[in-house]
DNA sequence: CTATGTGAACAGCTTCACAGCG
DNA sequence: CGCTGTGAAGCTGTTCACATAG
């Protein structure tokens, strides 16, 4: 019964193509910063390293953004990514566990420019709630139990999991449970979650891996 | 003269699966924790959401590792990885950036457990040099002018740059020239280095947009 | 003449399905 | 039998090359 493509428009997006999106719009806030108006697909492109096809390929699965003969204006097109990727308005955020983590999270001002506000934090270790977690704006310490209110509240659908592995699992069902919708979590362990939540992973010891990989691969290249 | 293909049995493995070799060891050391002693494909791309074929070929690329009828053997088989992976023998790193990113890393004890040893640290910031940044083992704080004789003192390939995104590019520049290979980069700038060098990026902001995708992507599916 | 948008060709990755081995 | 390892098939994503628009 259920049918094998959508009916809409949809057309299947390559996932690939919904990350590079992100680093357009990184680039063109850079290029924007510095007062350029227009970029061809081949002047983006090069300085993240991809093609010039790559880039108005990926551009099109979303509308017809460009102008012929000219390229994309820099600001028109900020604004269709934003929108594409939901940025263009703030989403609230809660942050679960103060840990070193968590505290180095709350500091970052990056989330603030990028659309994404820090609402709230909750930590489940009673010592530190009510504590003051600085940052951008300064936040108490939840106990974990305000967490369905909080998310209520604020209407939060977004969370960051930064407690230890061995609490990641249930933390993040405590967190489905409050109605949170998707989570970034910096716990090194496989979530499980239903379908109707989105996980992103951020795992430091993965990526150094994959760095030692890539040097033993170089040093035997060359011999 | 180059010739296209490696004259040894490499046969171009995907780059996905060697990312995907970080999450099989992962859930291997789970498995080994719990006292598993033998696993089959199915079981591991299970509990990562992958299919067992998948596993198995993946596994392929770089050997036979699997005993026909039974499975792998939990304990060889992250032996095996290891050693592909380069993480049977401890790696010195080098963190360059001791802001709150910086300090919540050297609290950070995951790297110790998977072959990566964080021996140095340096900043710009005469006021933090000569302090001490705590974690596993103490470390006293560098100037950042000391990069090229700790990087020769510890036969450092591998850094860690977390300074802020207007110096990313310089620093990163400074961390080549002073011998390092490798660079995981935590600052949100496409960095330009030589091709003997590589770099893994971890962008918050870009995870984050992409889950911001998704939940529009749902809403919109559910109408 | 320049640069987009796009079908068509190509390459790369994943899944299938089964031979072979313990 | 159960499970691996692997060609072959199928699918997804990328590159090519060109018609089209200003």
């Amino acid at each position: 019964m259920q049918p094998r493509k959508r009916i809409t428009k949809v057309e299947s997006i390559p996932l690939p193509a919904v990350r590079r999106l992100s680093l357009y719009l990184r680039q063109l806030e850079s290029f924007a910063d510095q007062n350029r108006k227009m970029v061809s697909s081949r002047q983006l492109g090069e300085v993240l390293g991809l093609s010039d096809a790559q880039v108005r390929k990926d551009l099109a699965y979303f509308g017809q953004f460009g102008h012929s003969g000219i390229g994309y204006r820099v600001a028109e097109l900020i604004q269709r990514v934003r929108s594409i990727l939901g940025t263009d308005r703030m989403s609230s955020v809660l942050l679960v566990g103060a840990g070193n983590l968590g505290r180095a999270l709350v500091a970052f001002r990056g989330f603030q420019k990028r659309g994404f506000e820090l609402v709230a934090v909750v930590d489940k270790d009673p010592q530190k709630v009510g504590q003051v977690a600085d940052g951008p704006n300064r936040l108490k310490i939840h106990p974990a139990s305000d967490m369905p209110a909080l998310v209520r509240r604020y209407t939060i659908r977004v969370g960051i999991l930064a407690v230890p592995a061995s609490a990641a699992q249930q933390v993040a069902e405590e967190m489905v449970a409050a109605g949170i919708r998707a989570v970034l979590n910096f716990a090194p362990v496989a979530l499980k979650v239903p379908p109707n939540v989105s996980v992103a992973s951020v795992d430091l010891a993965i990526h150094l891996e994959q760095l030692s990989f890539e040097l033993i691969s170089a040093n035997q290249a060359e011999g």
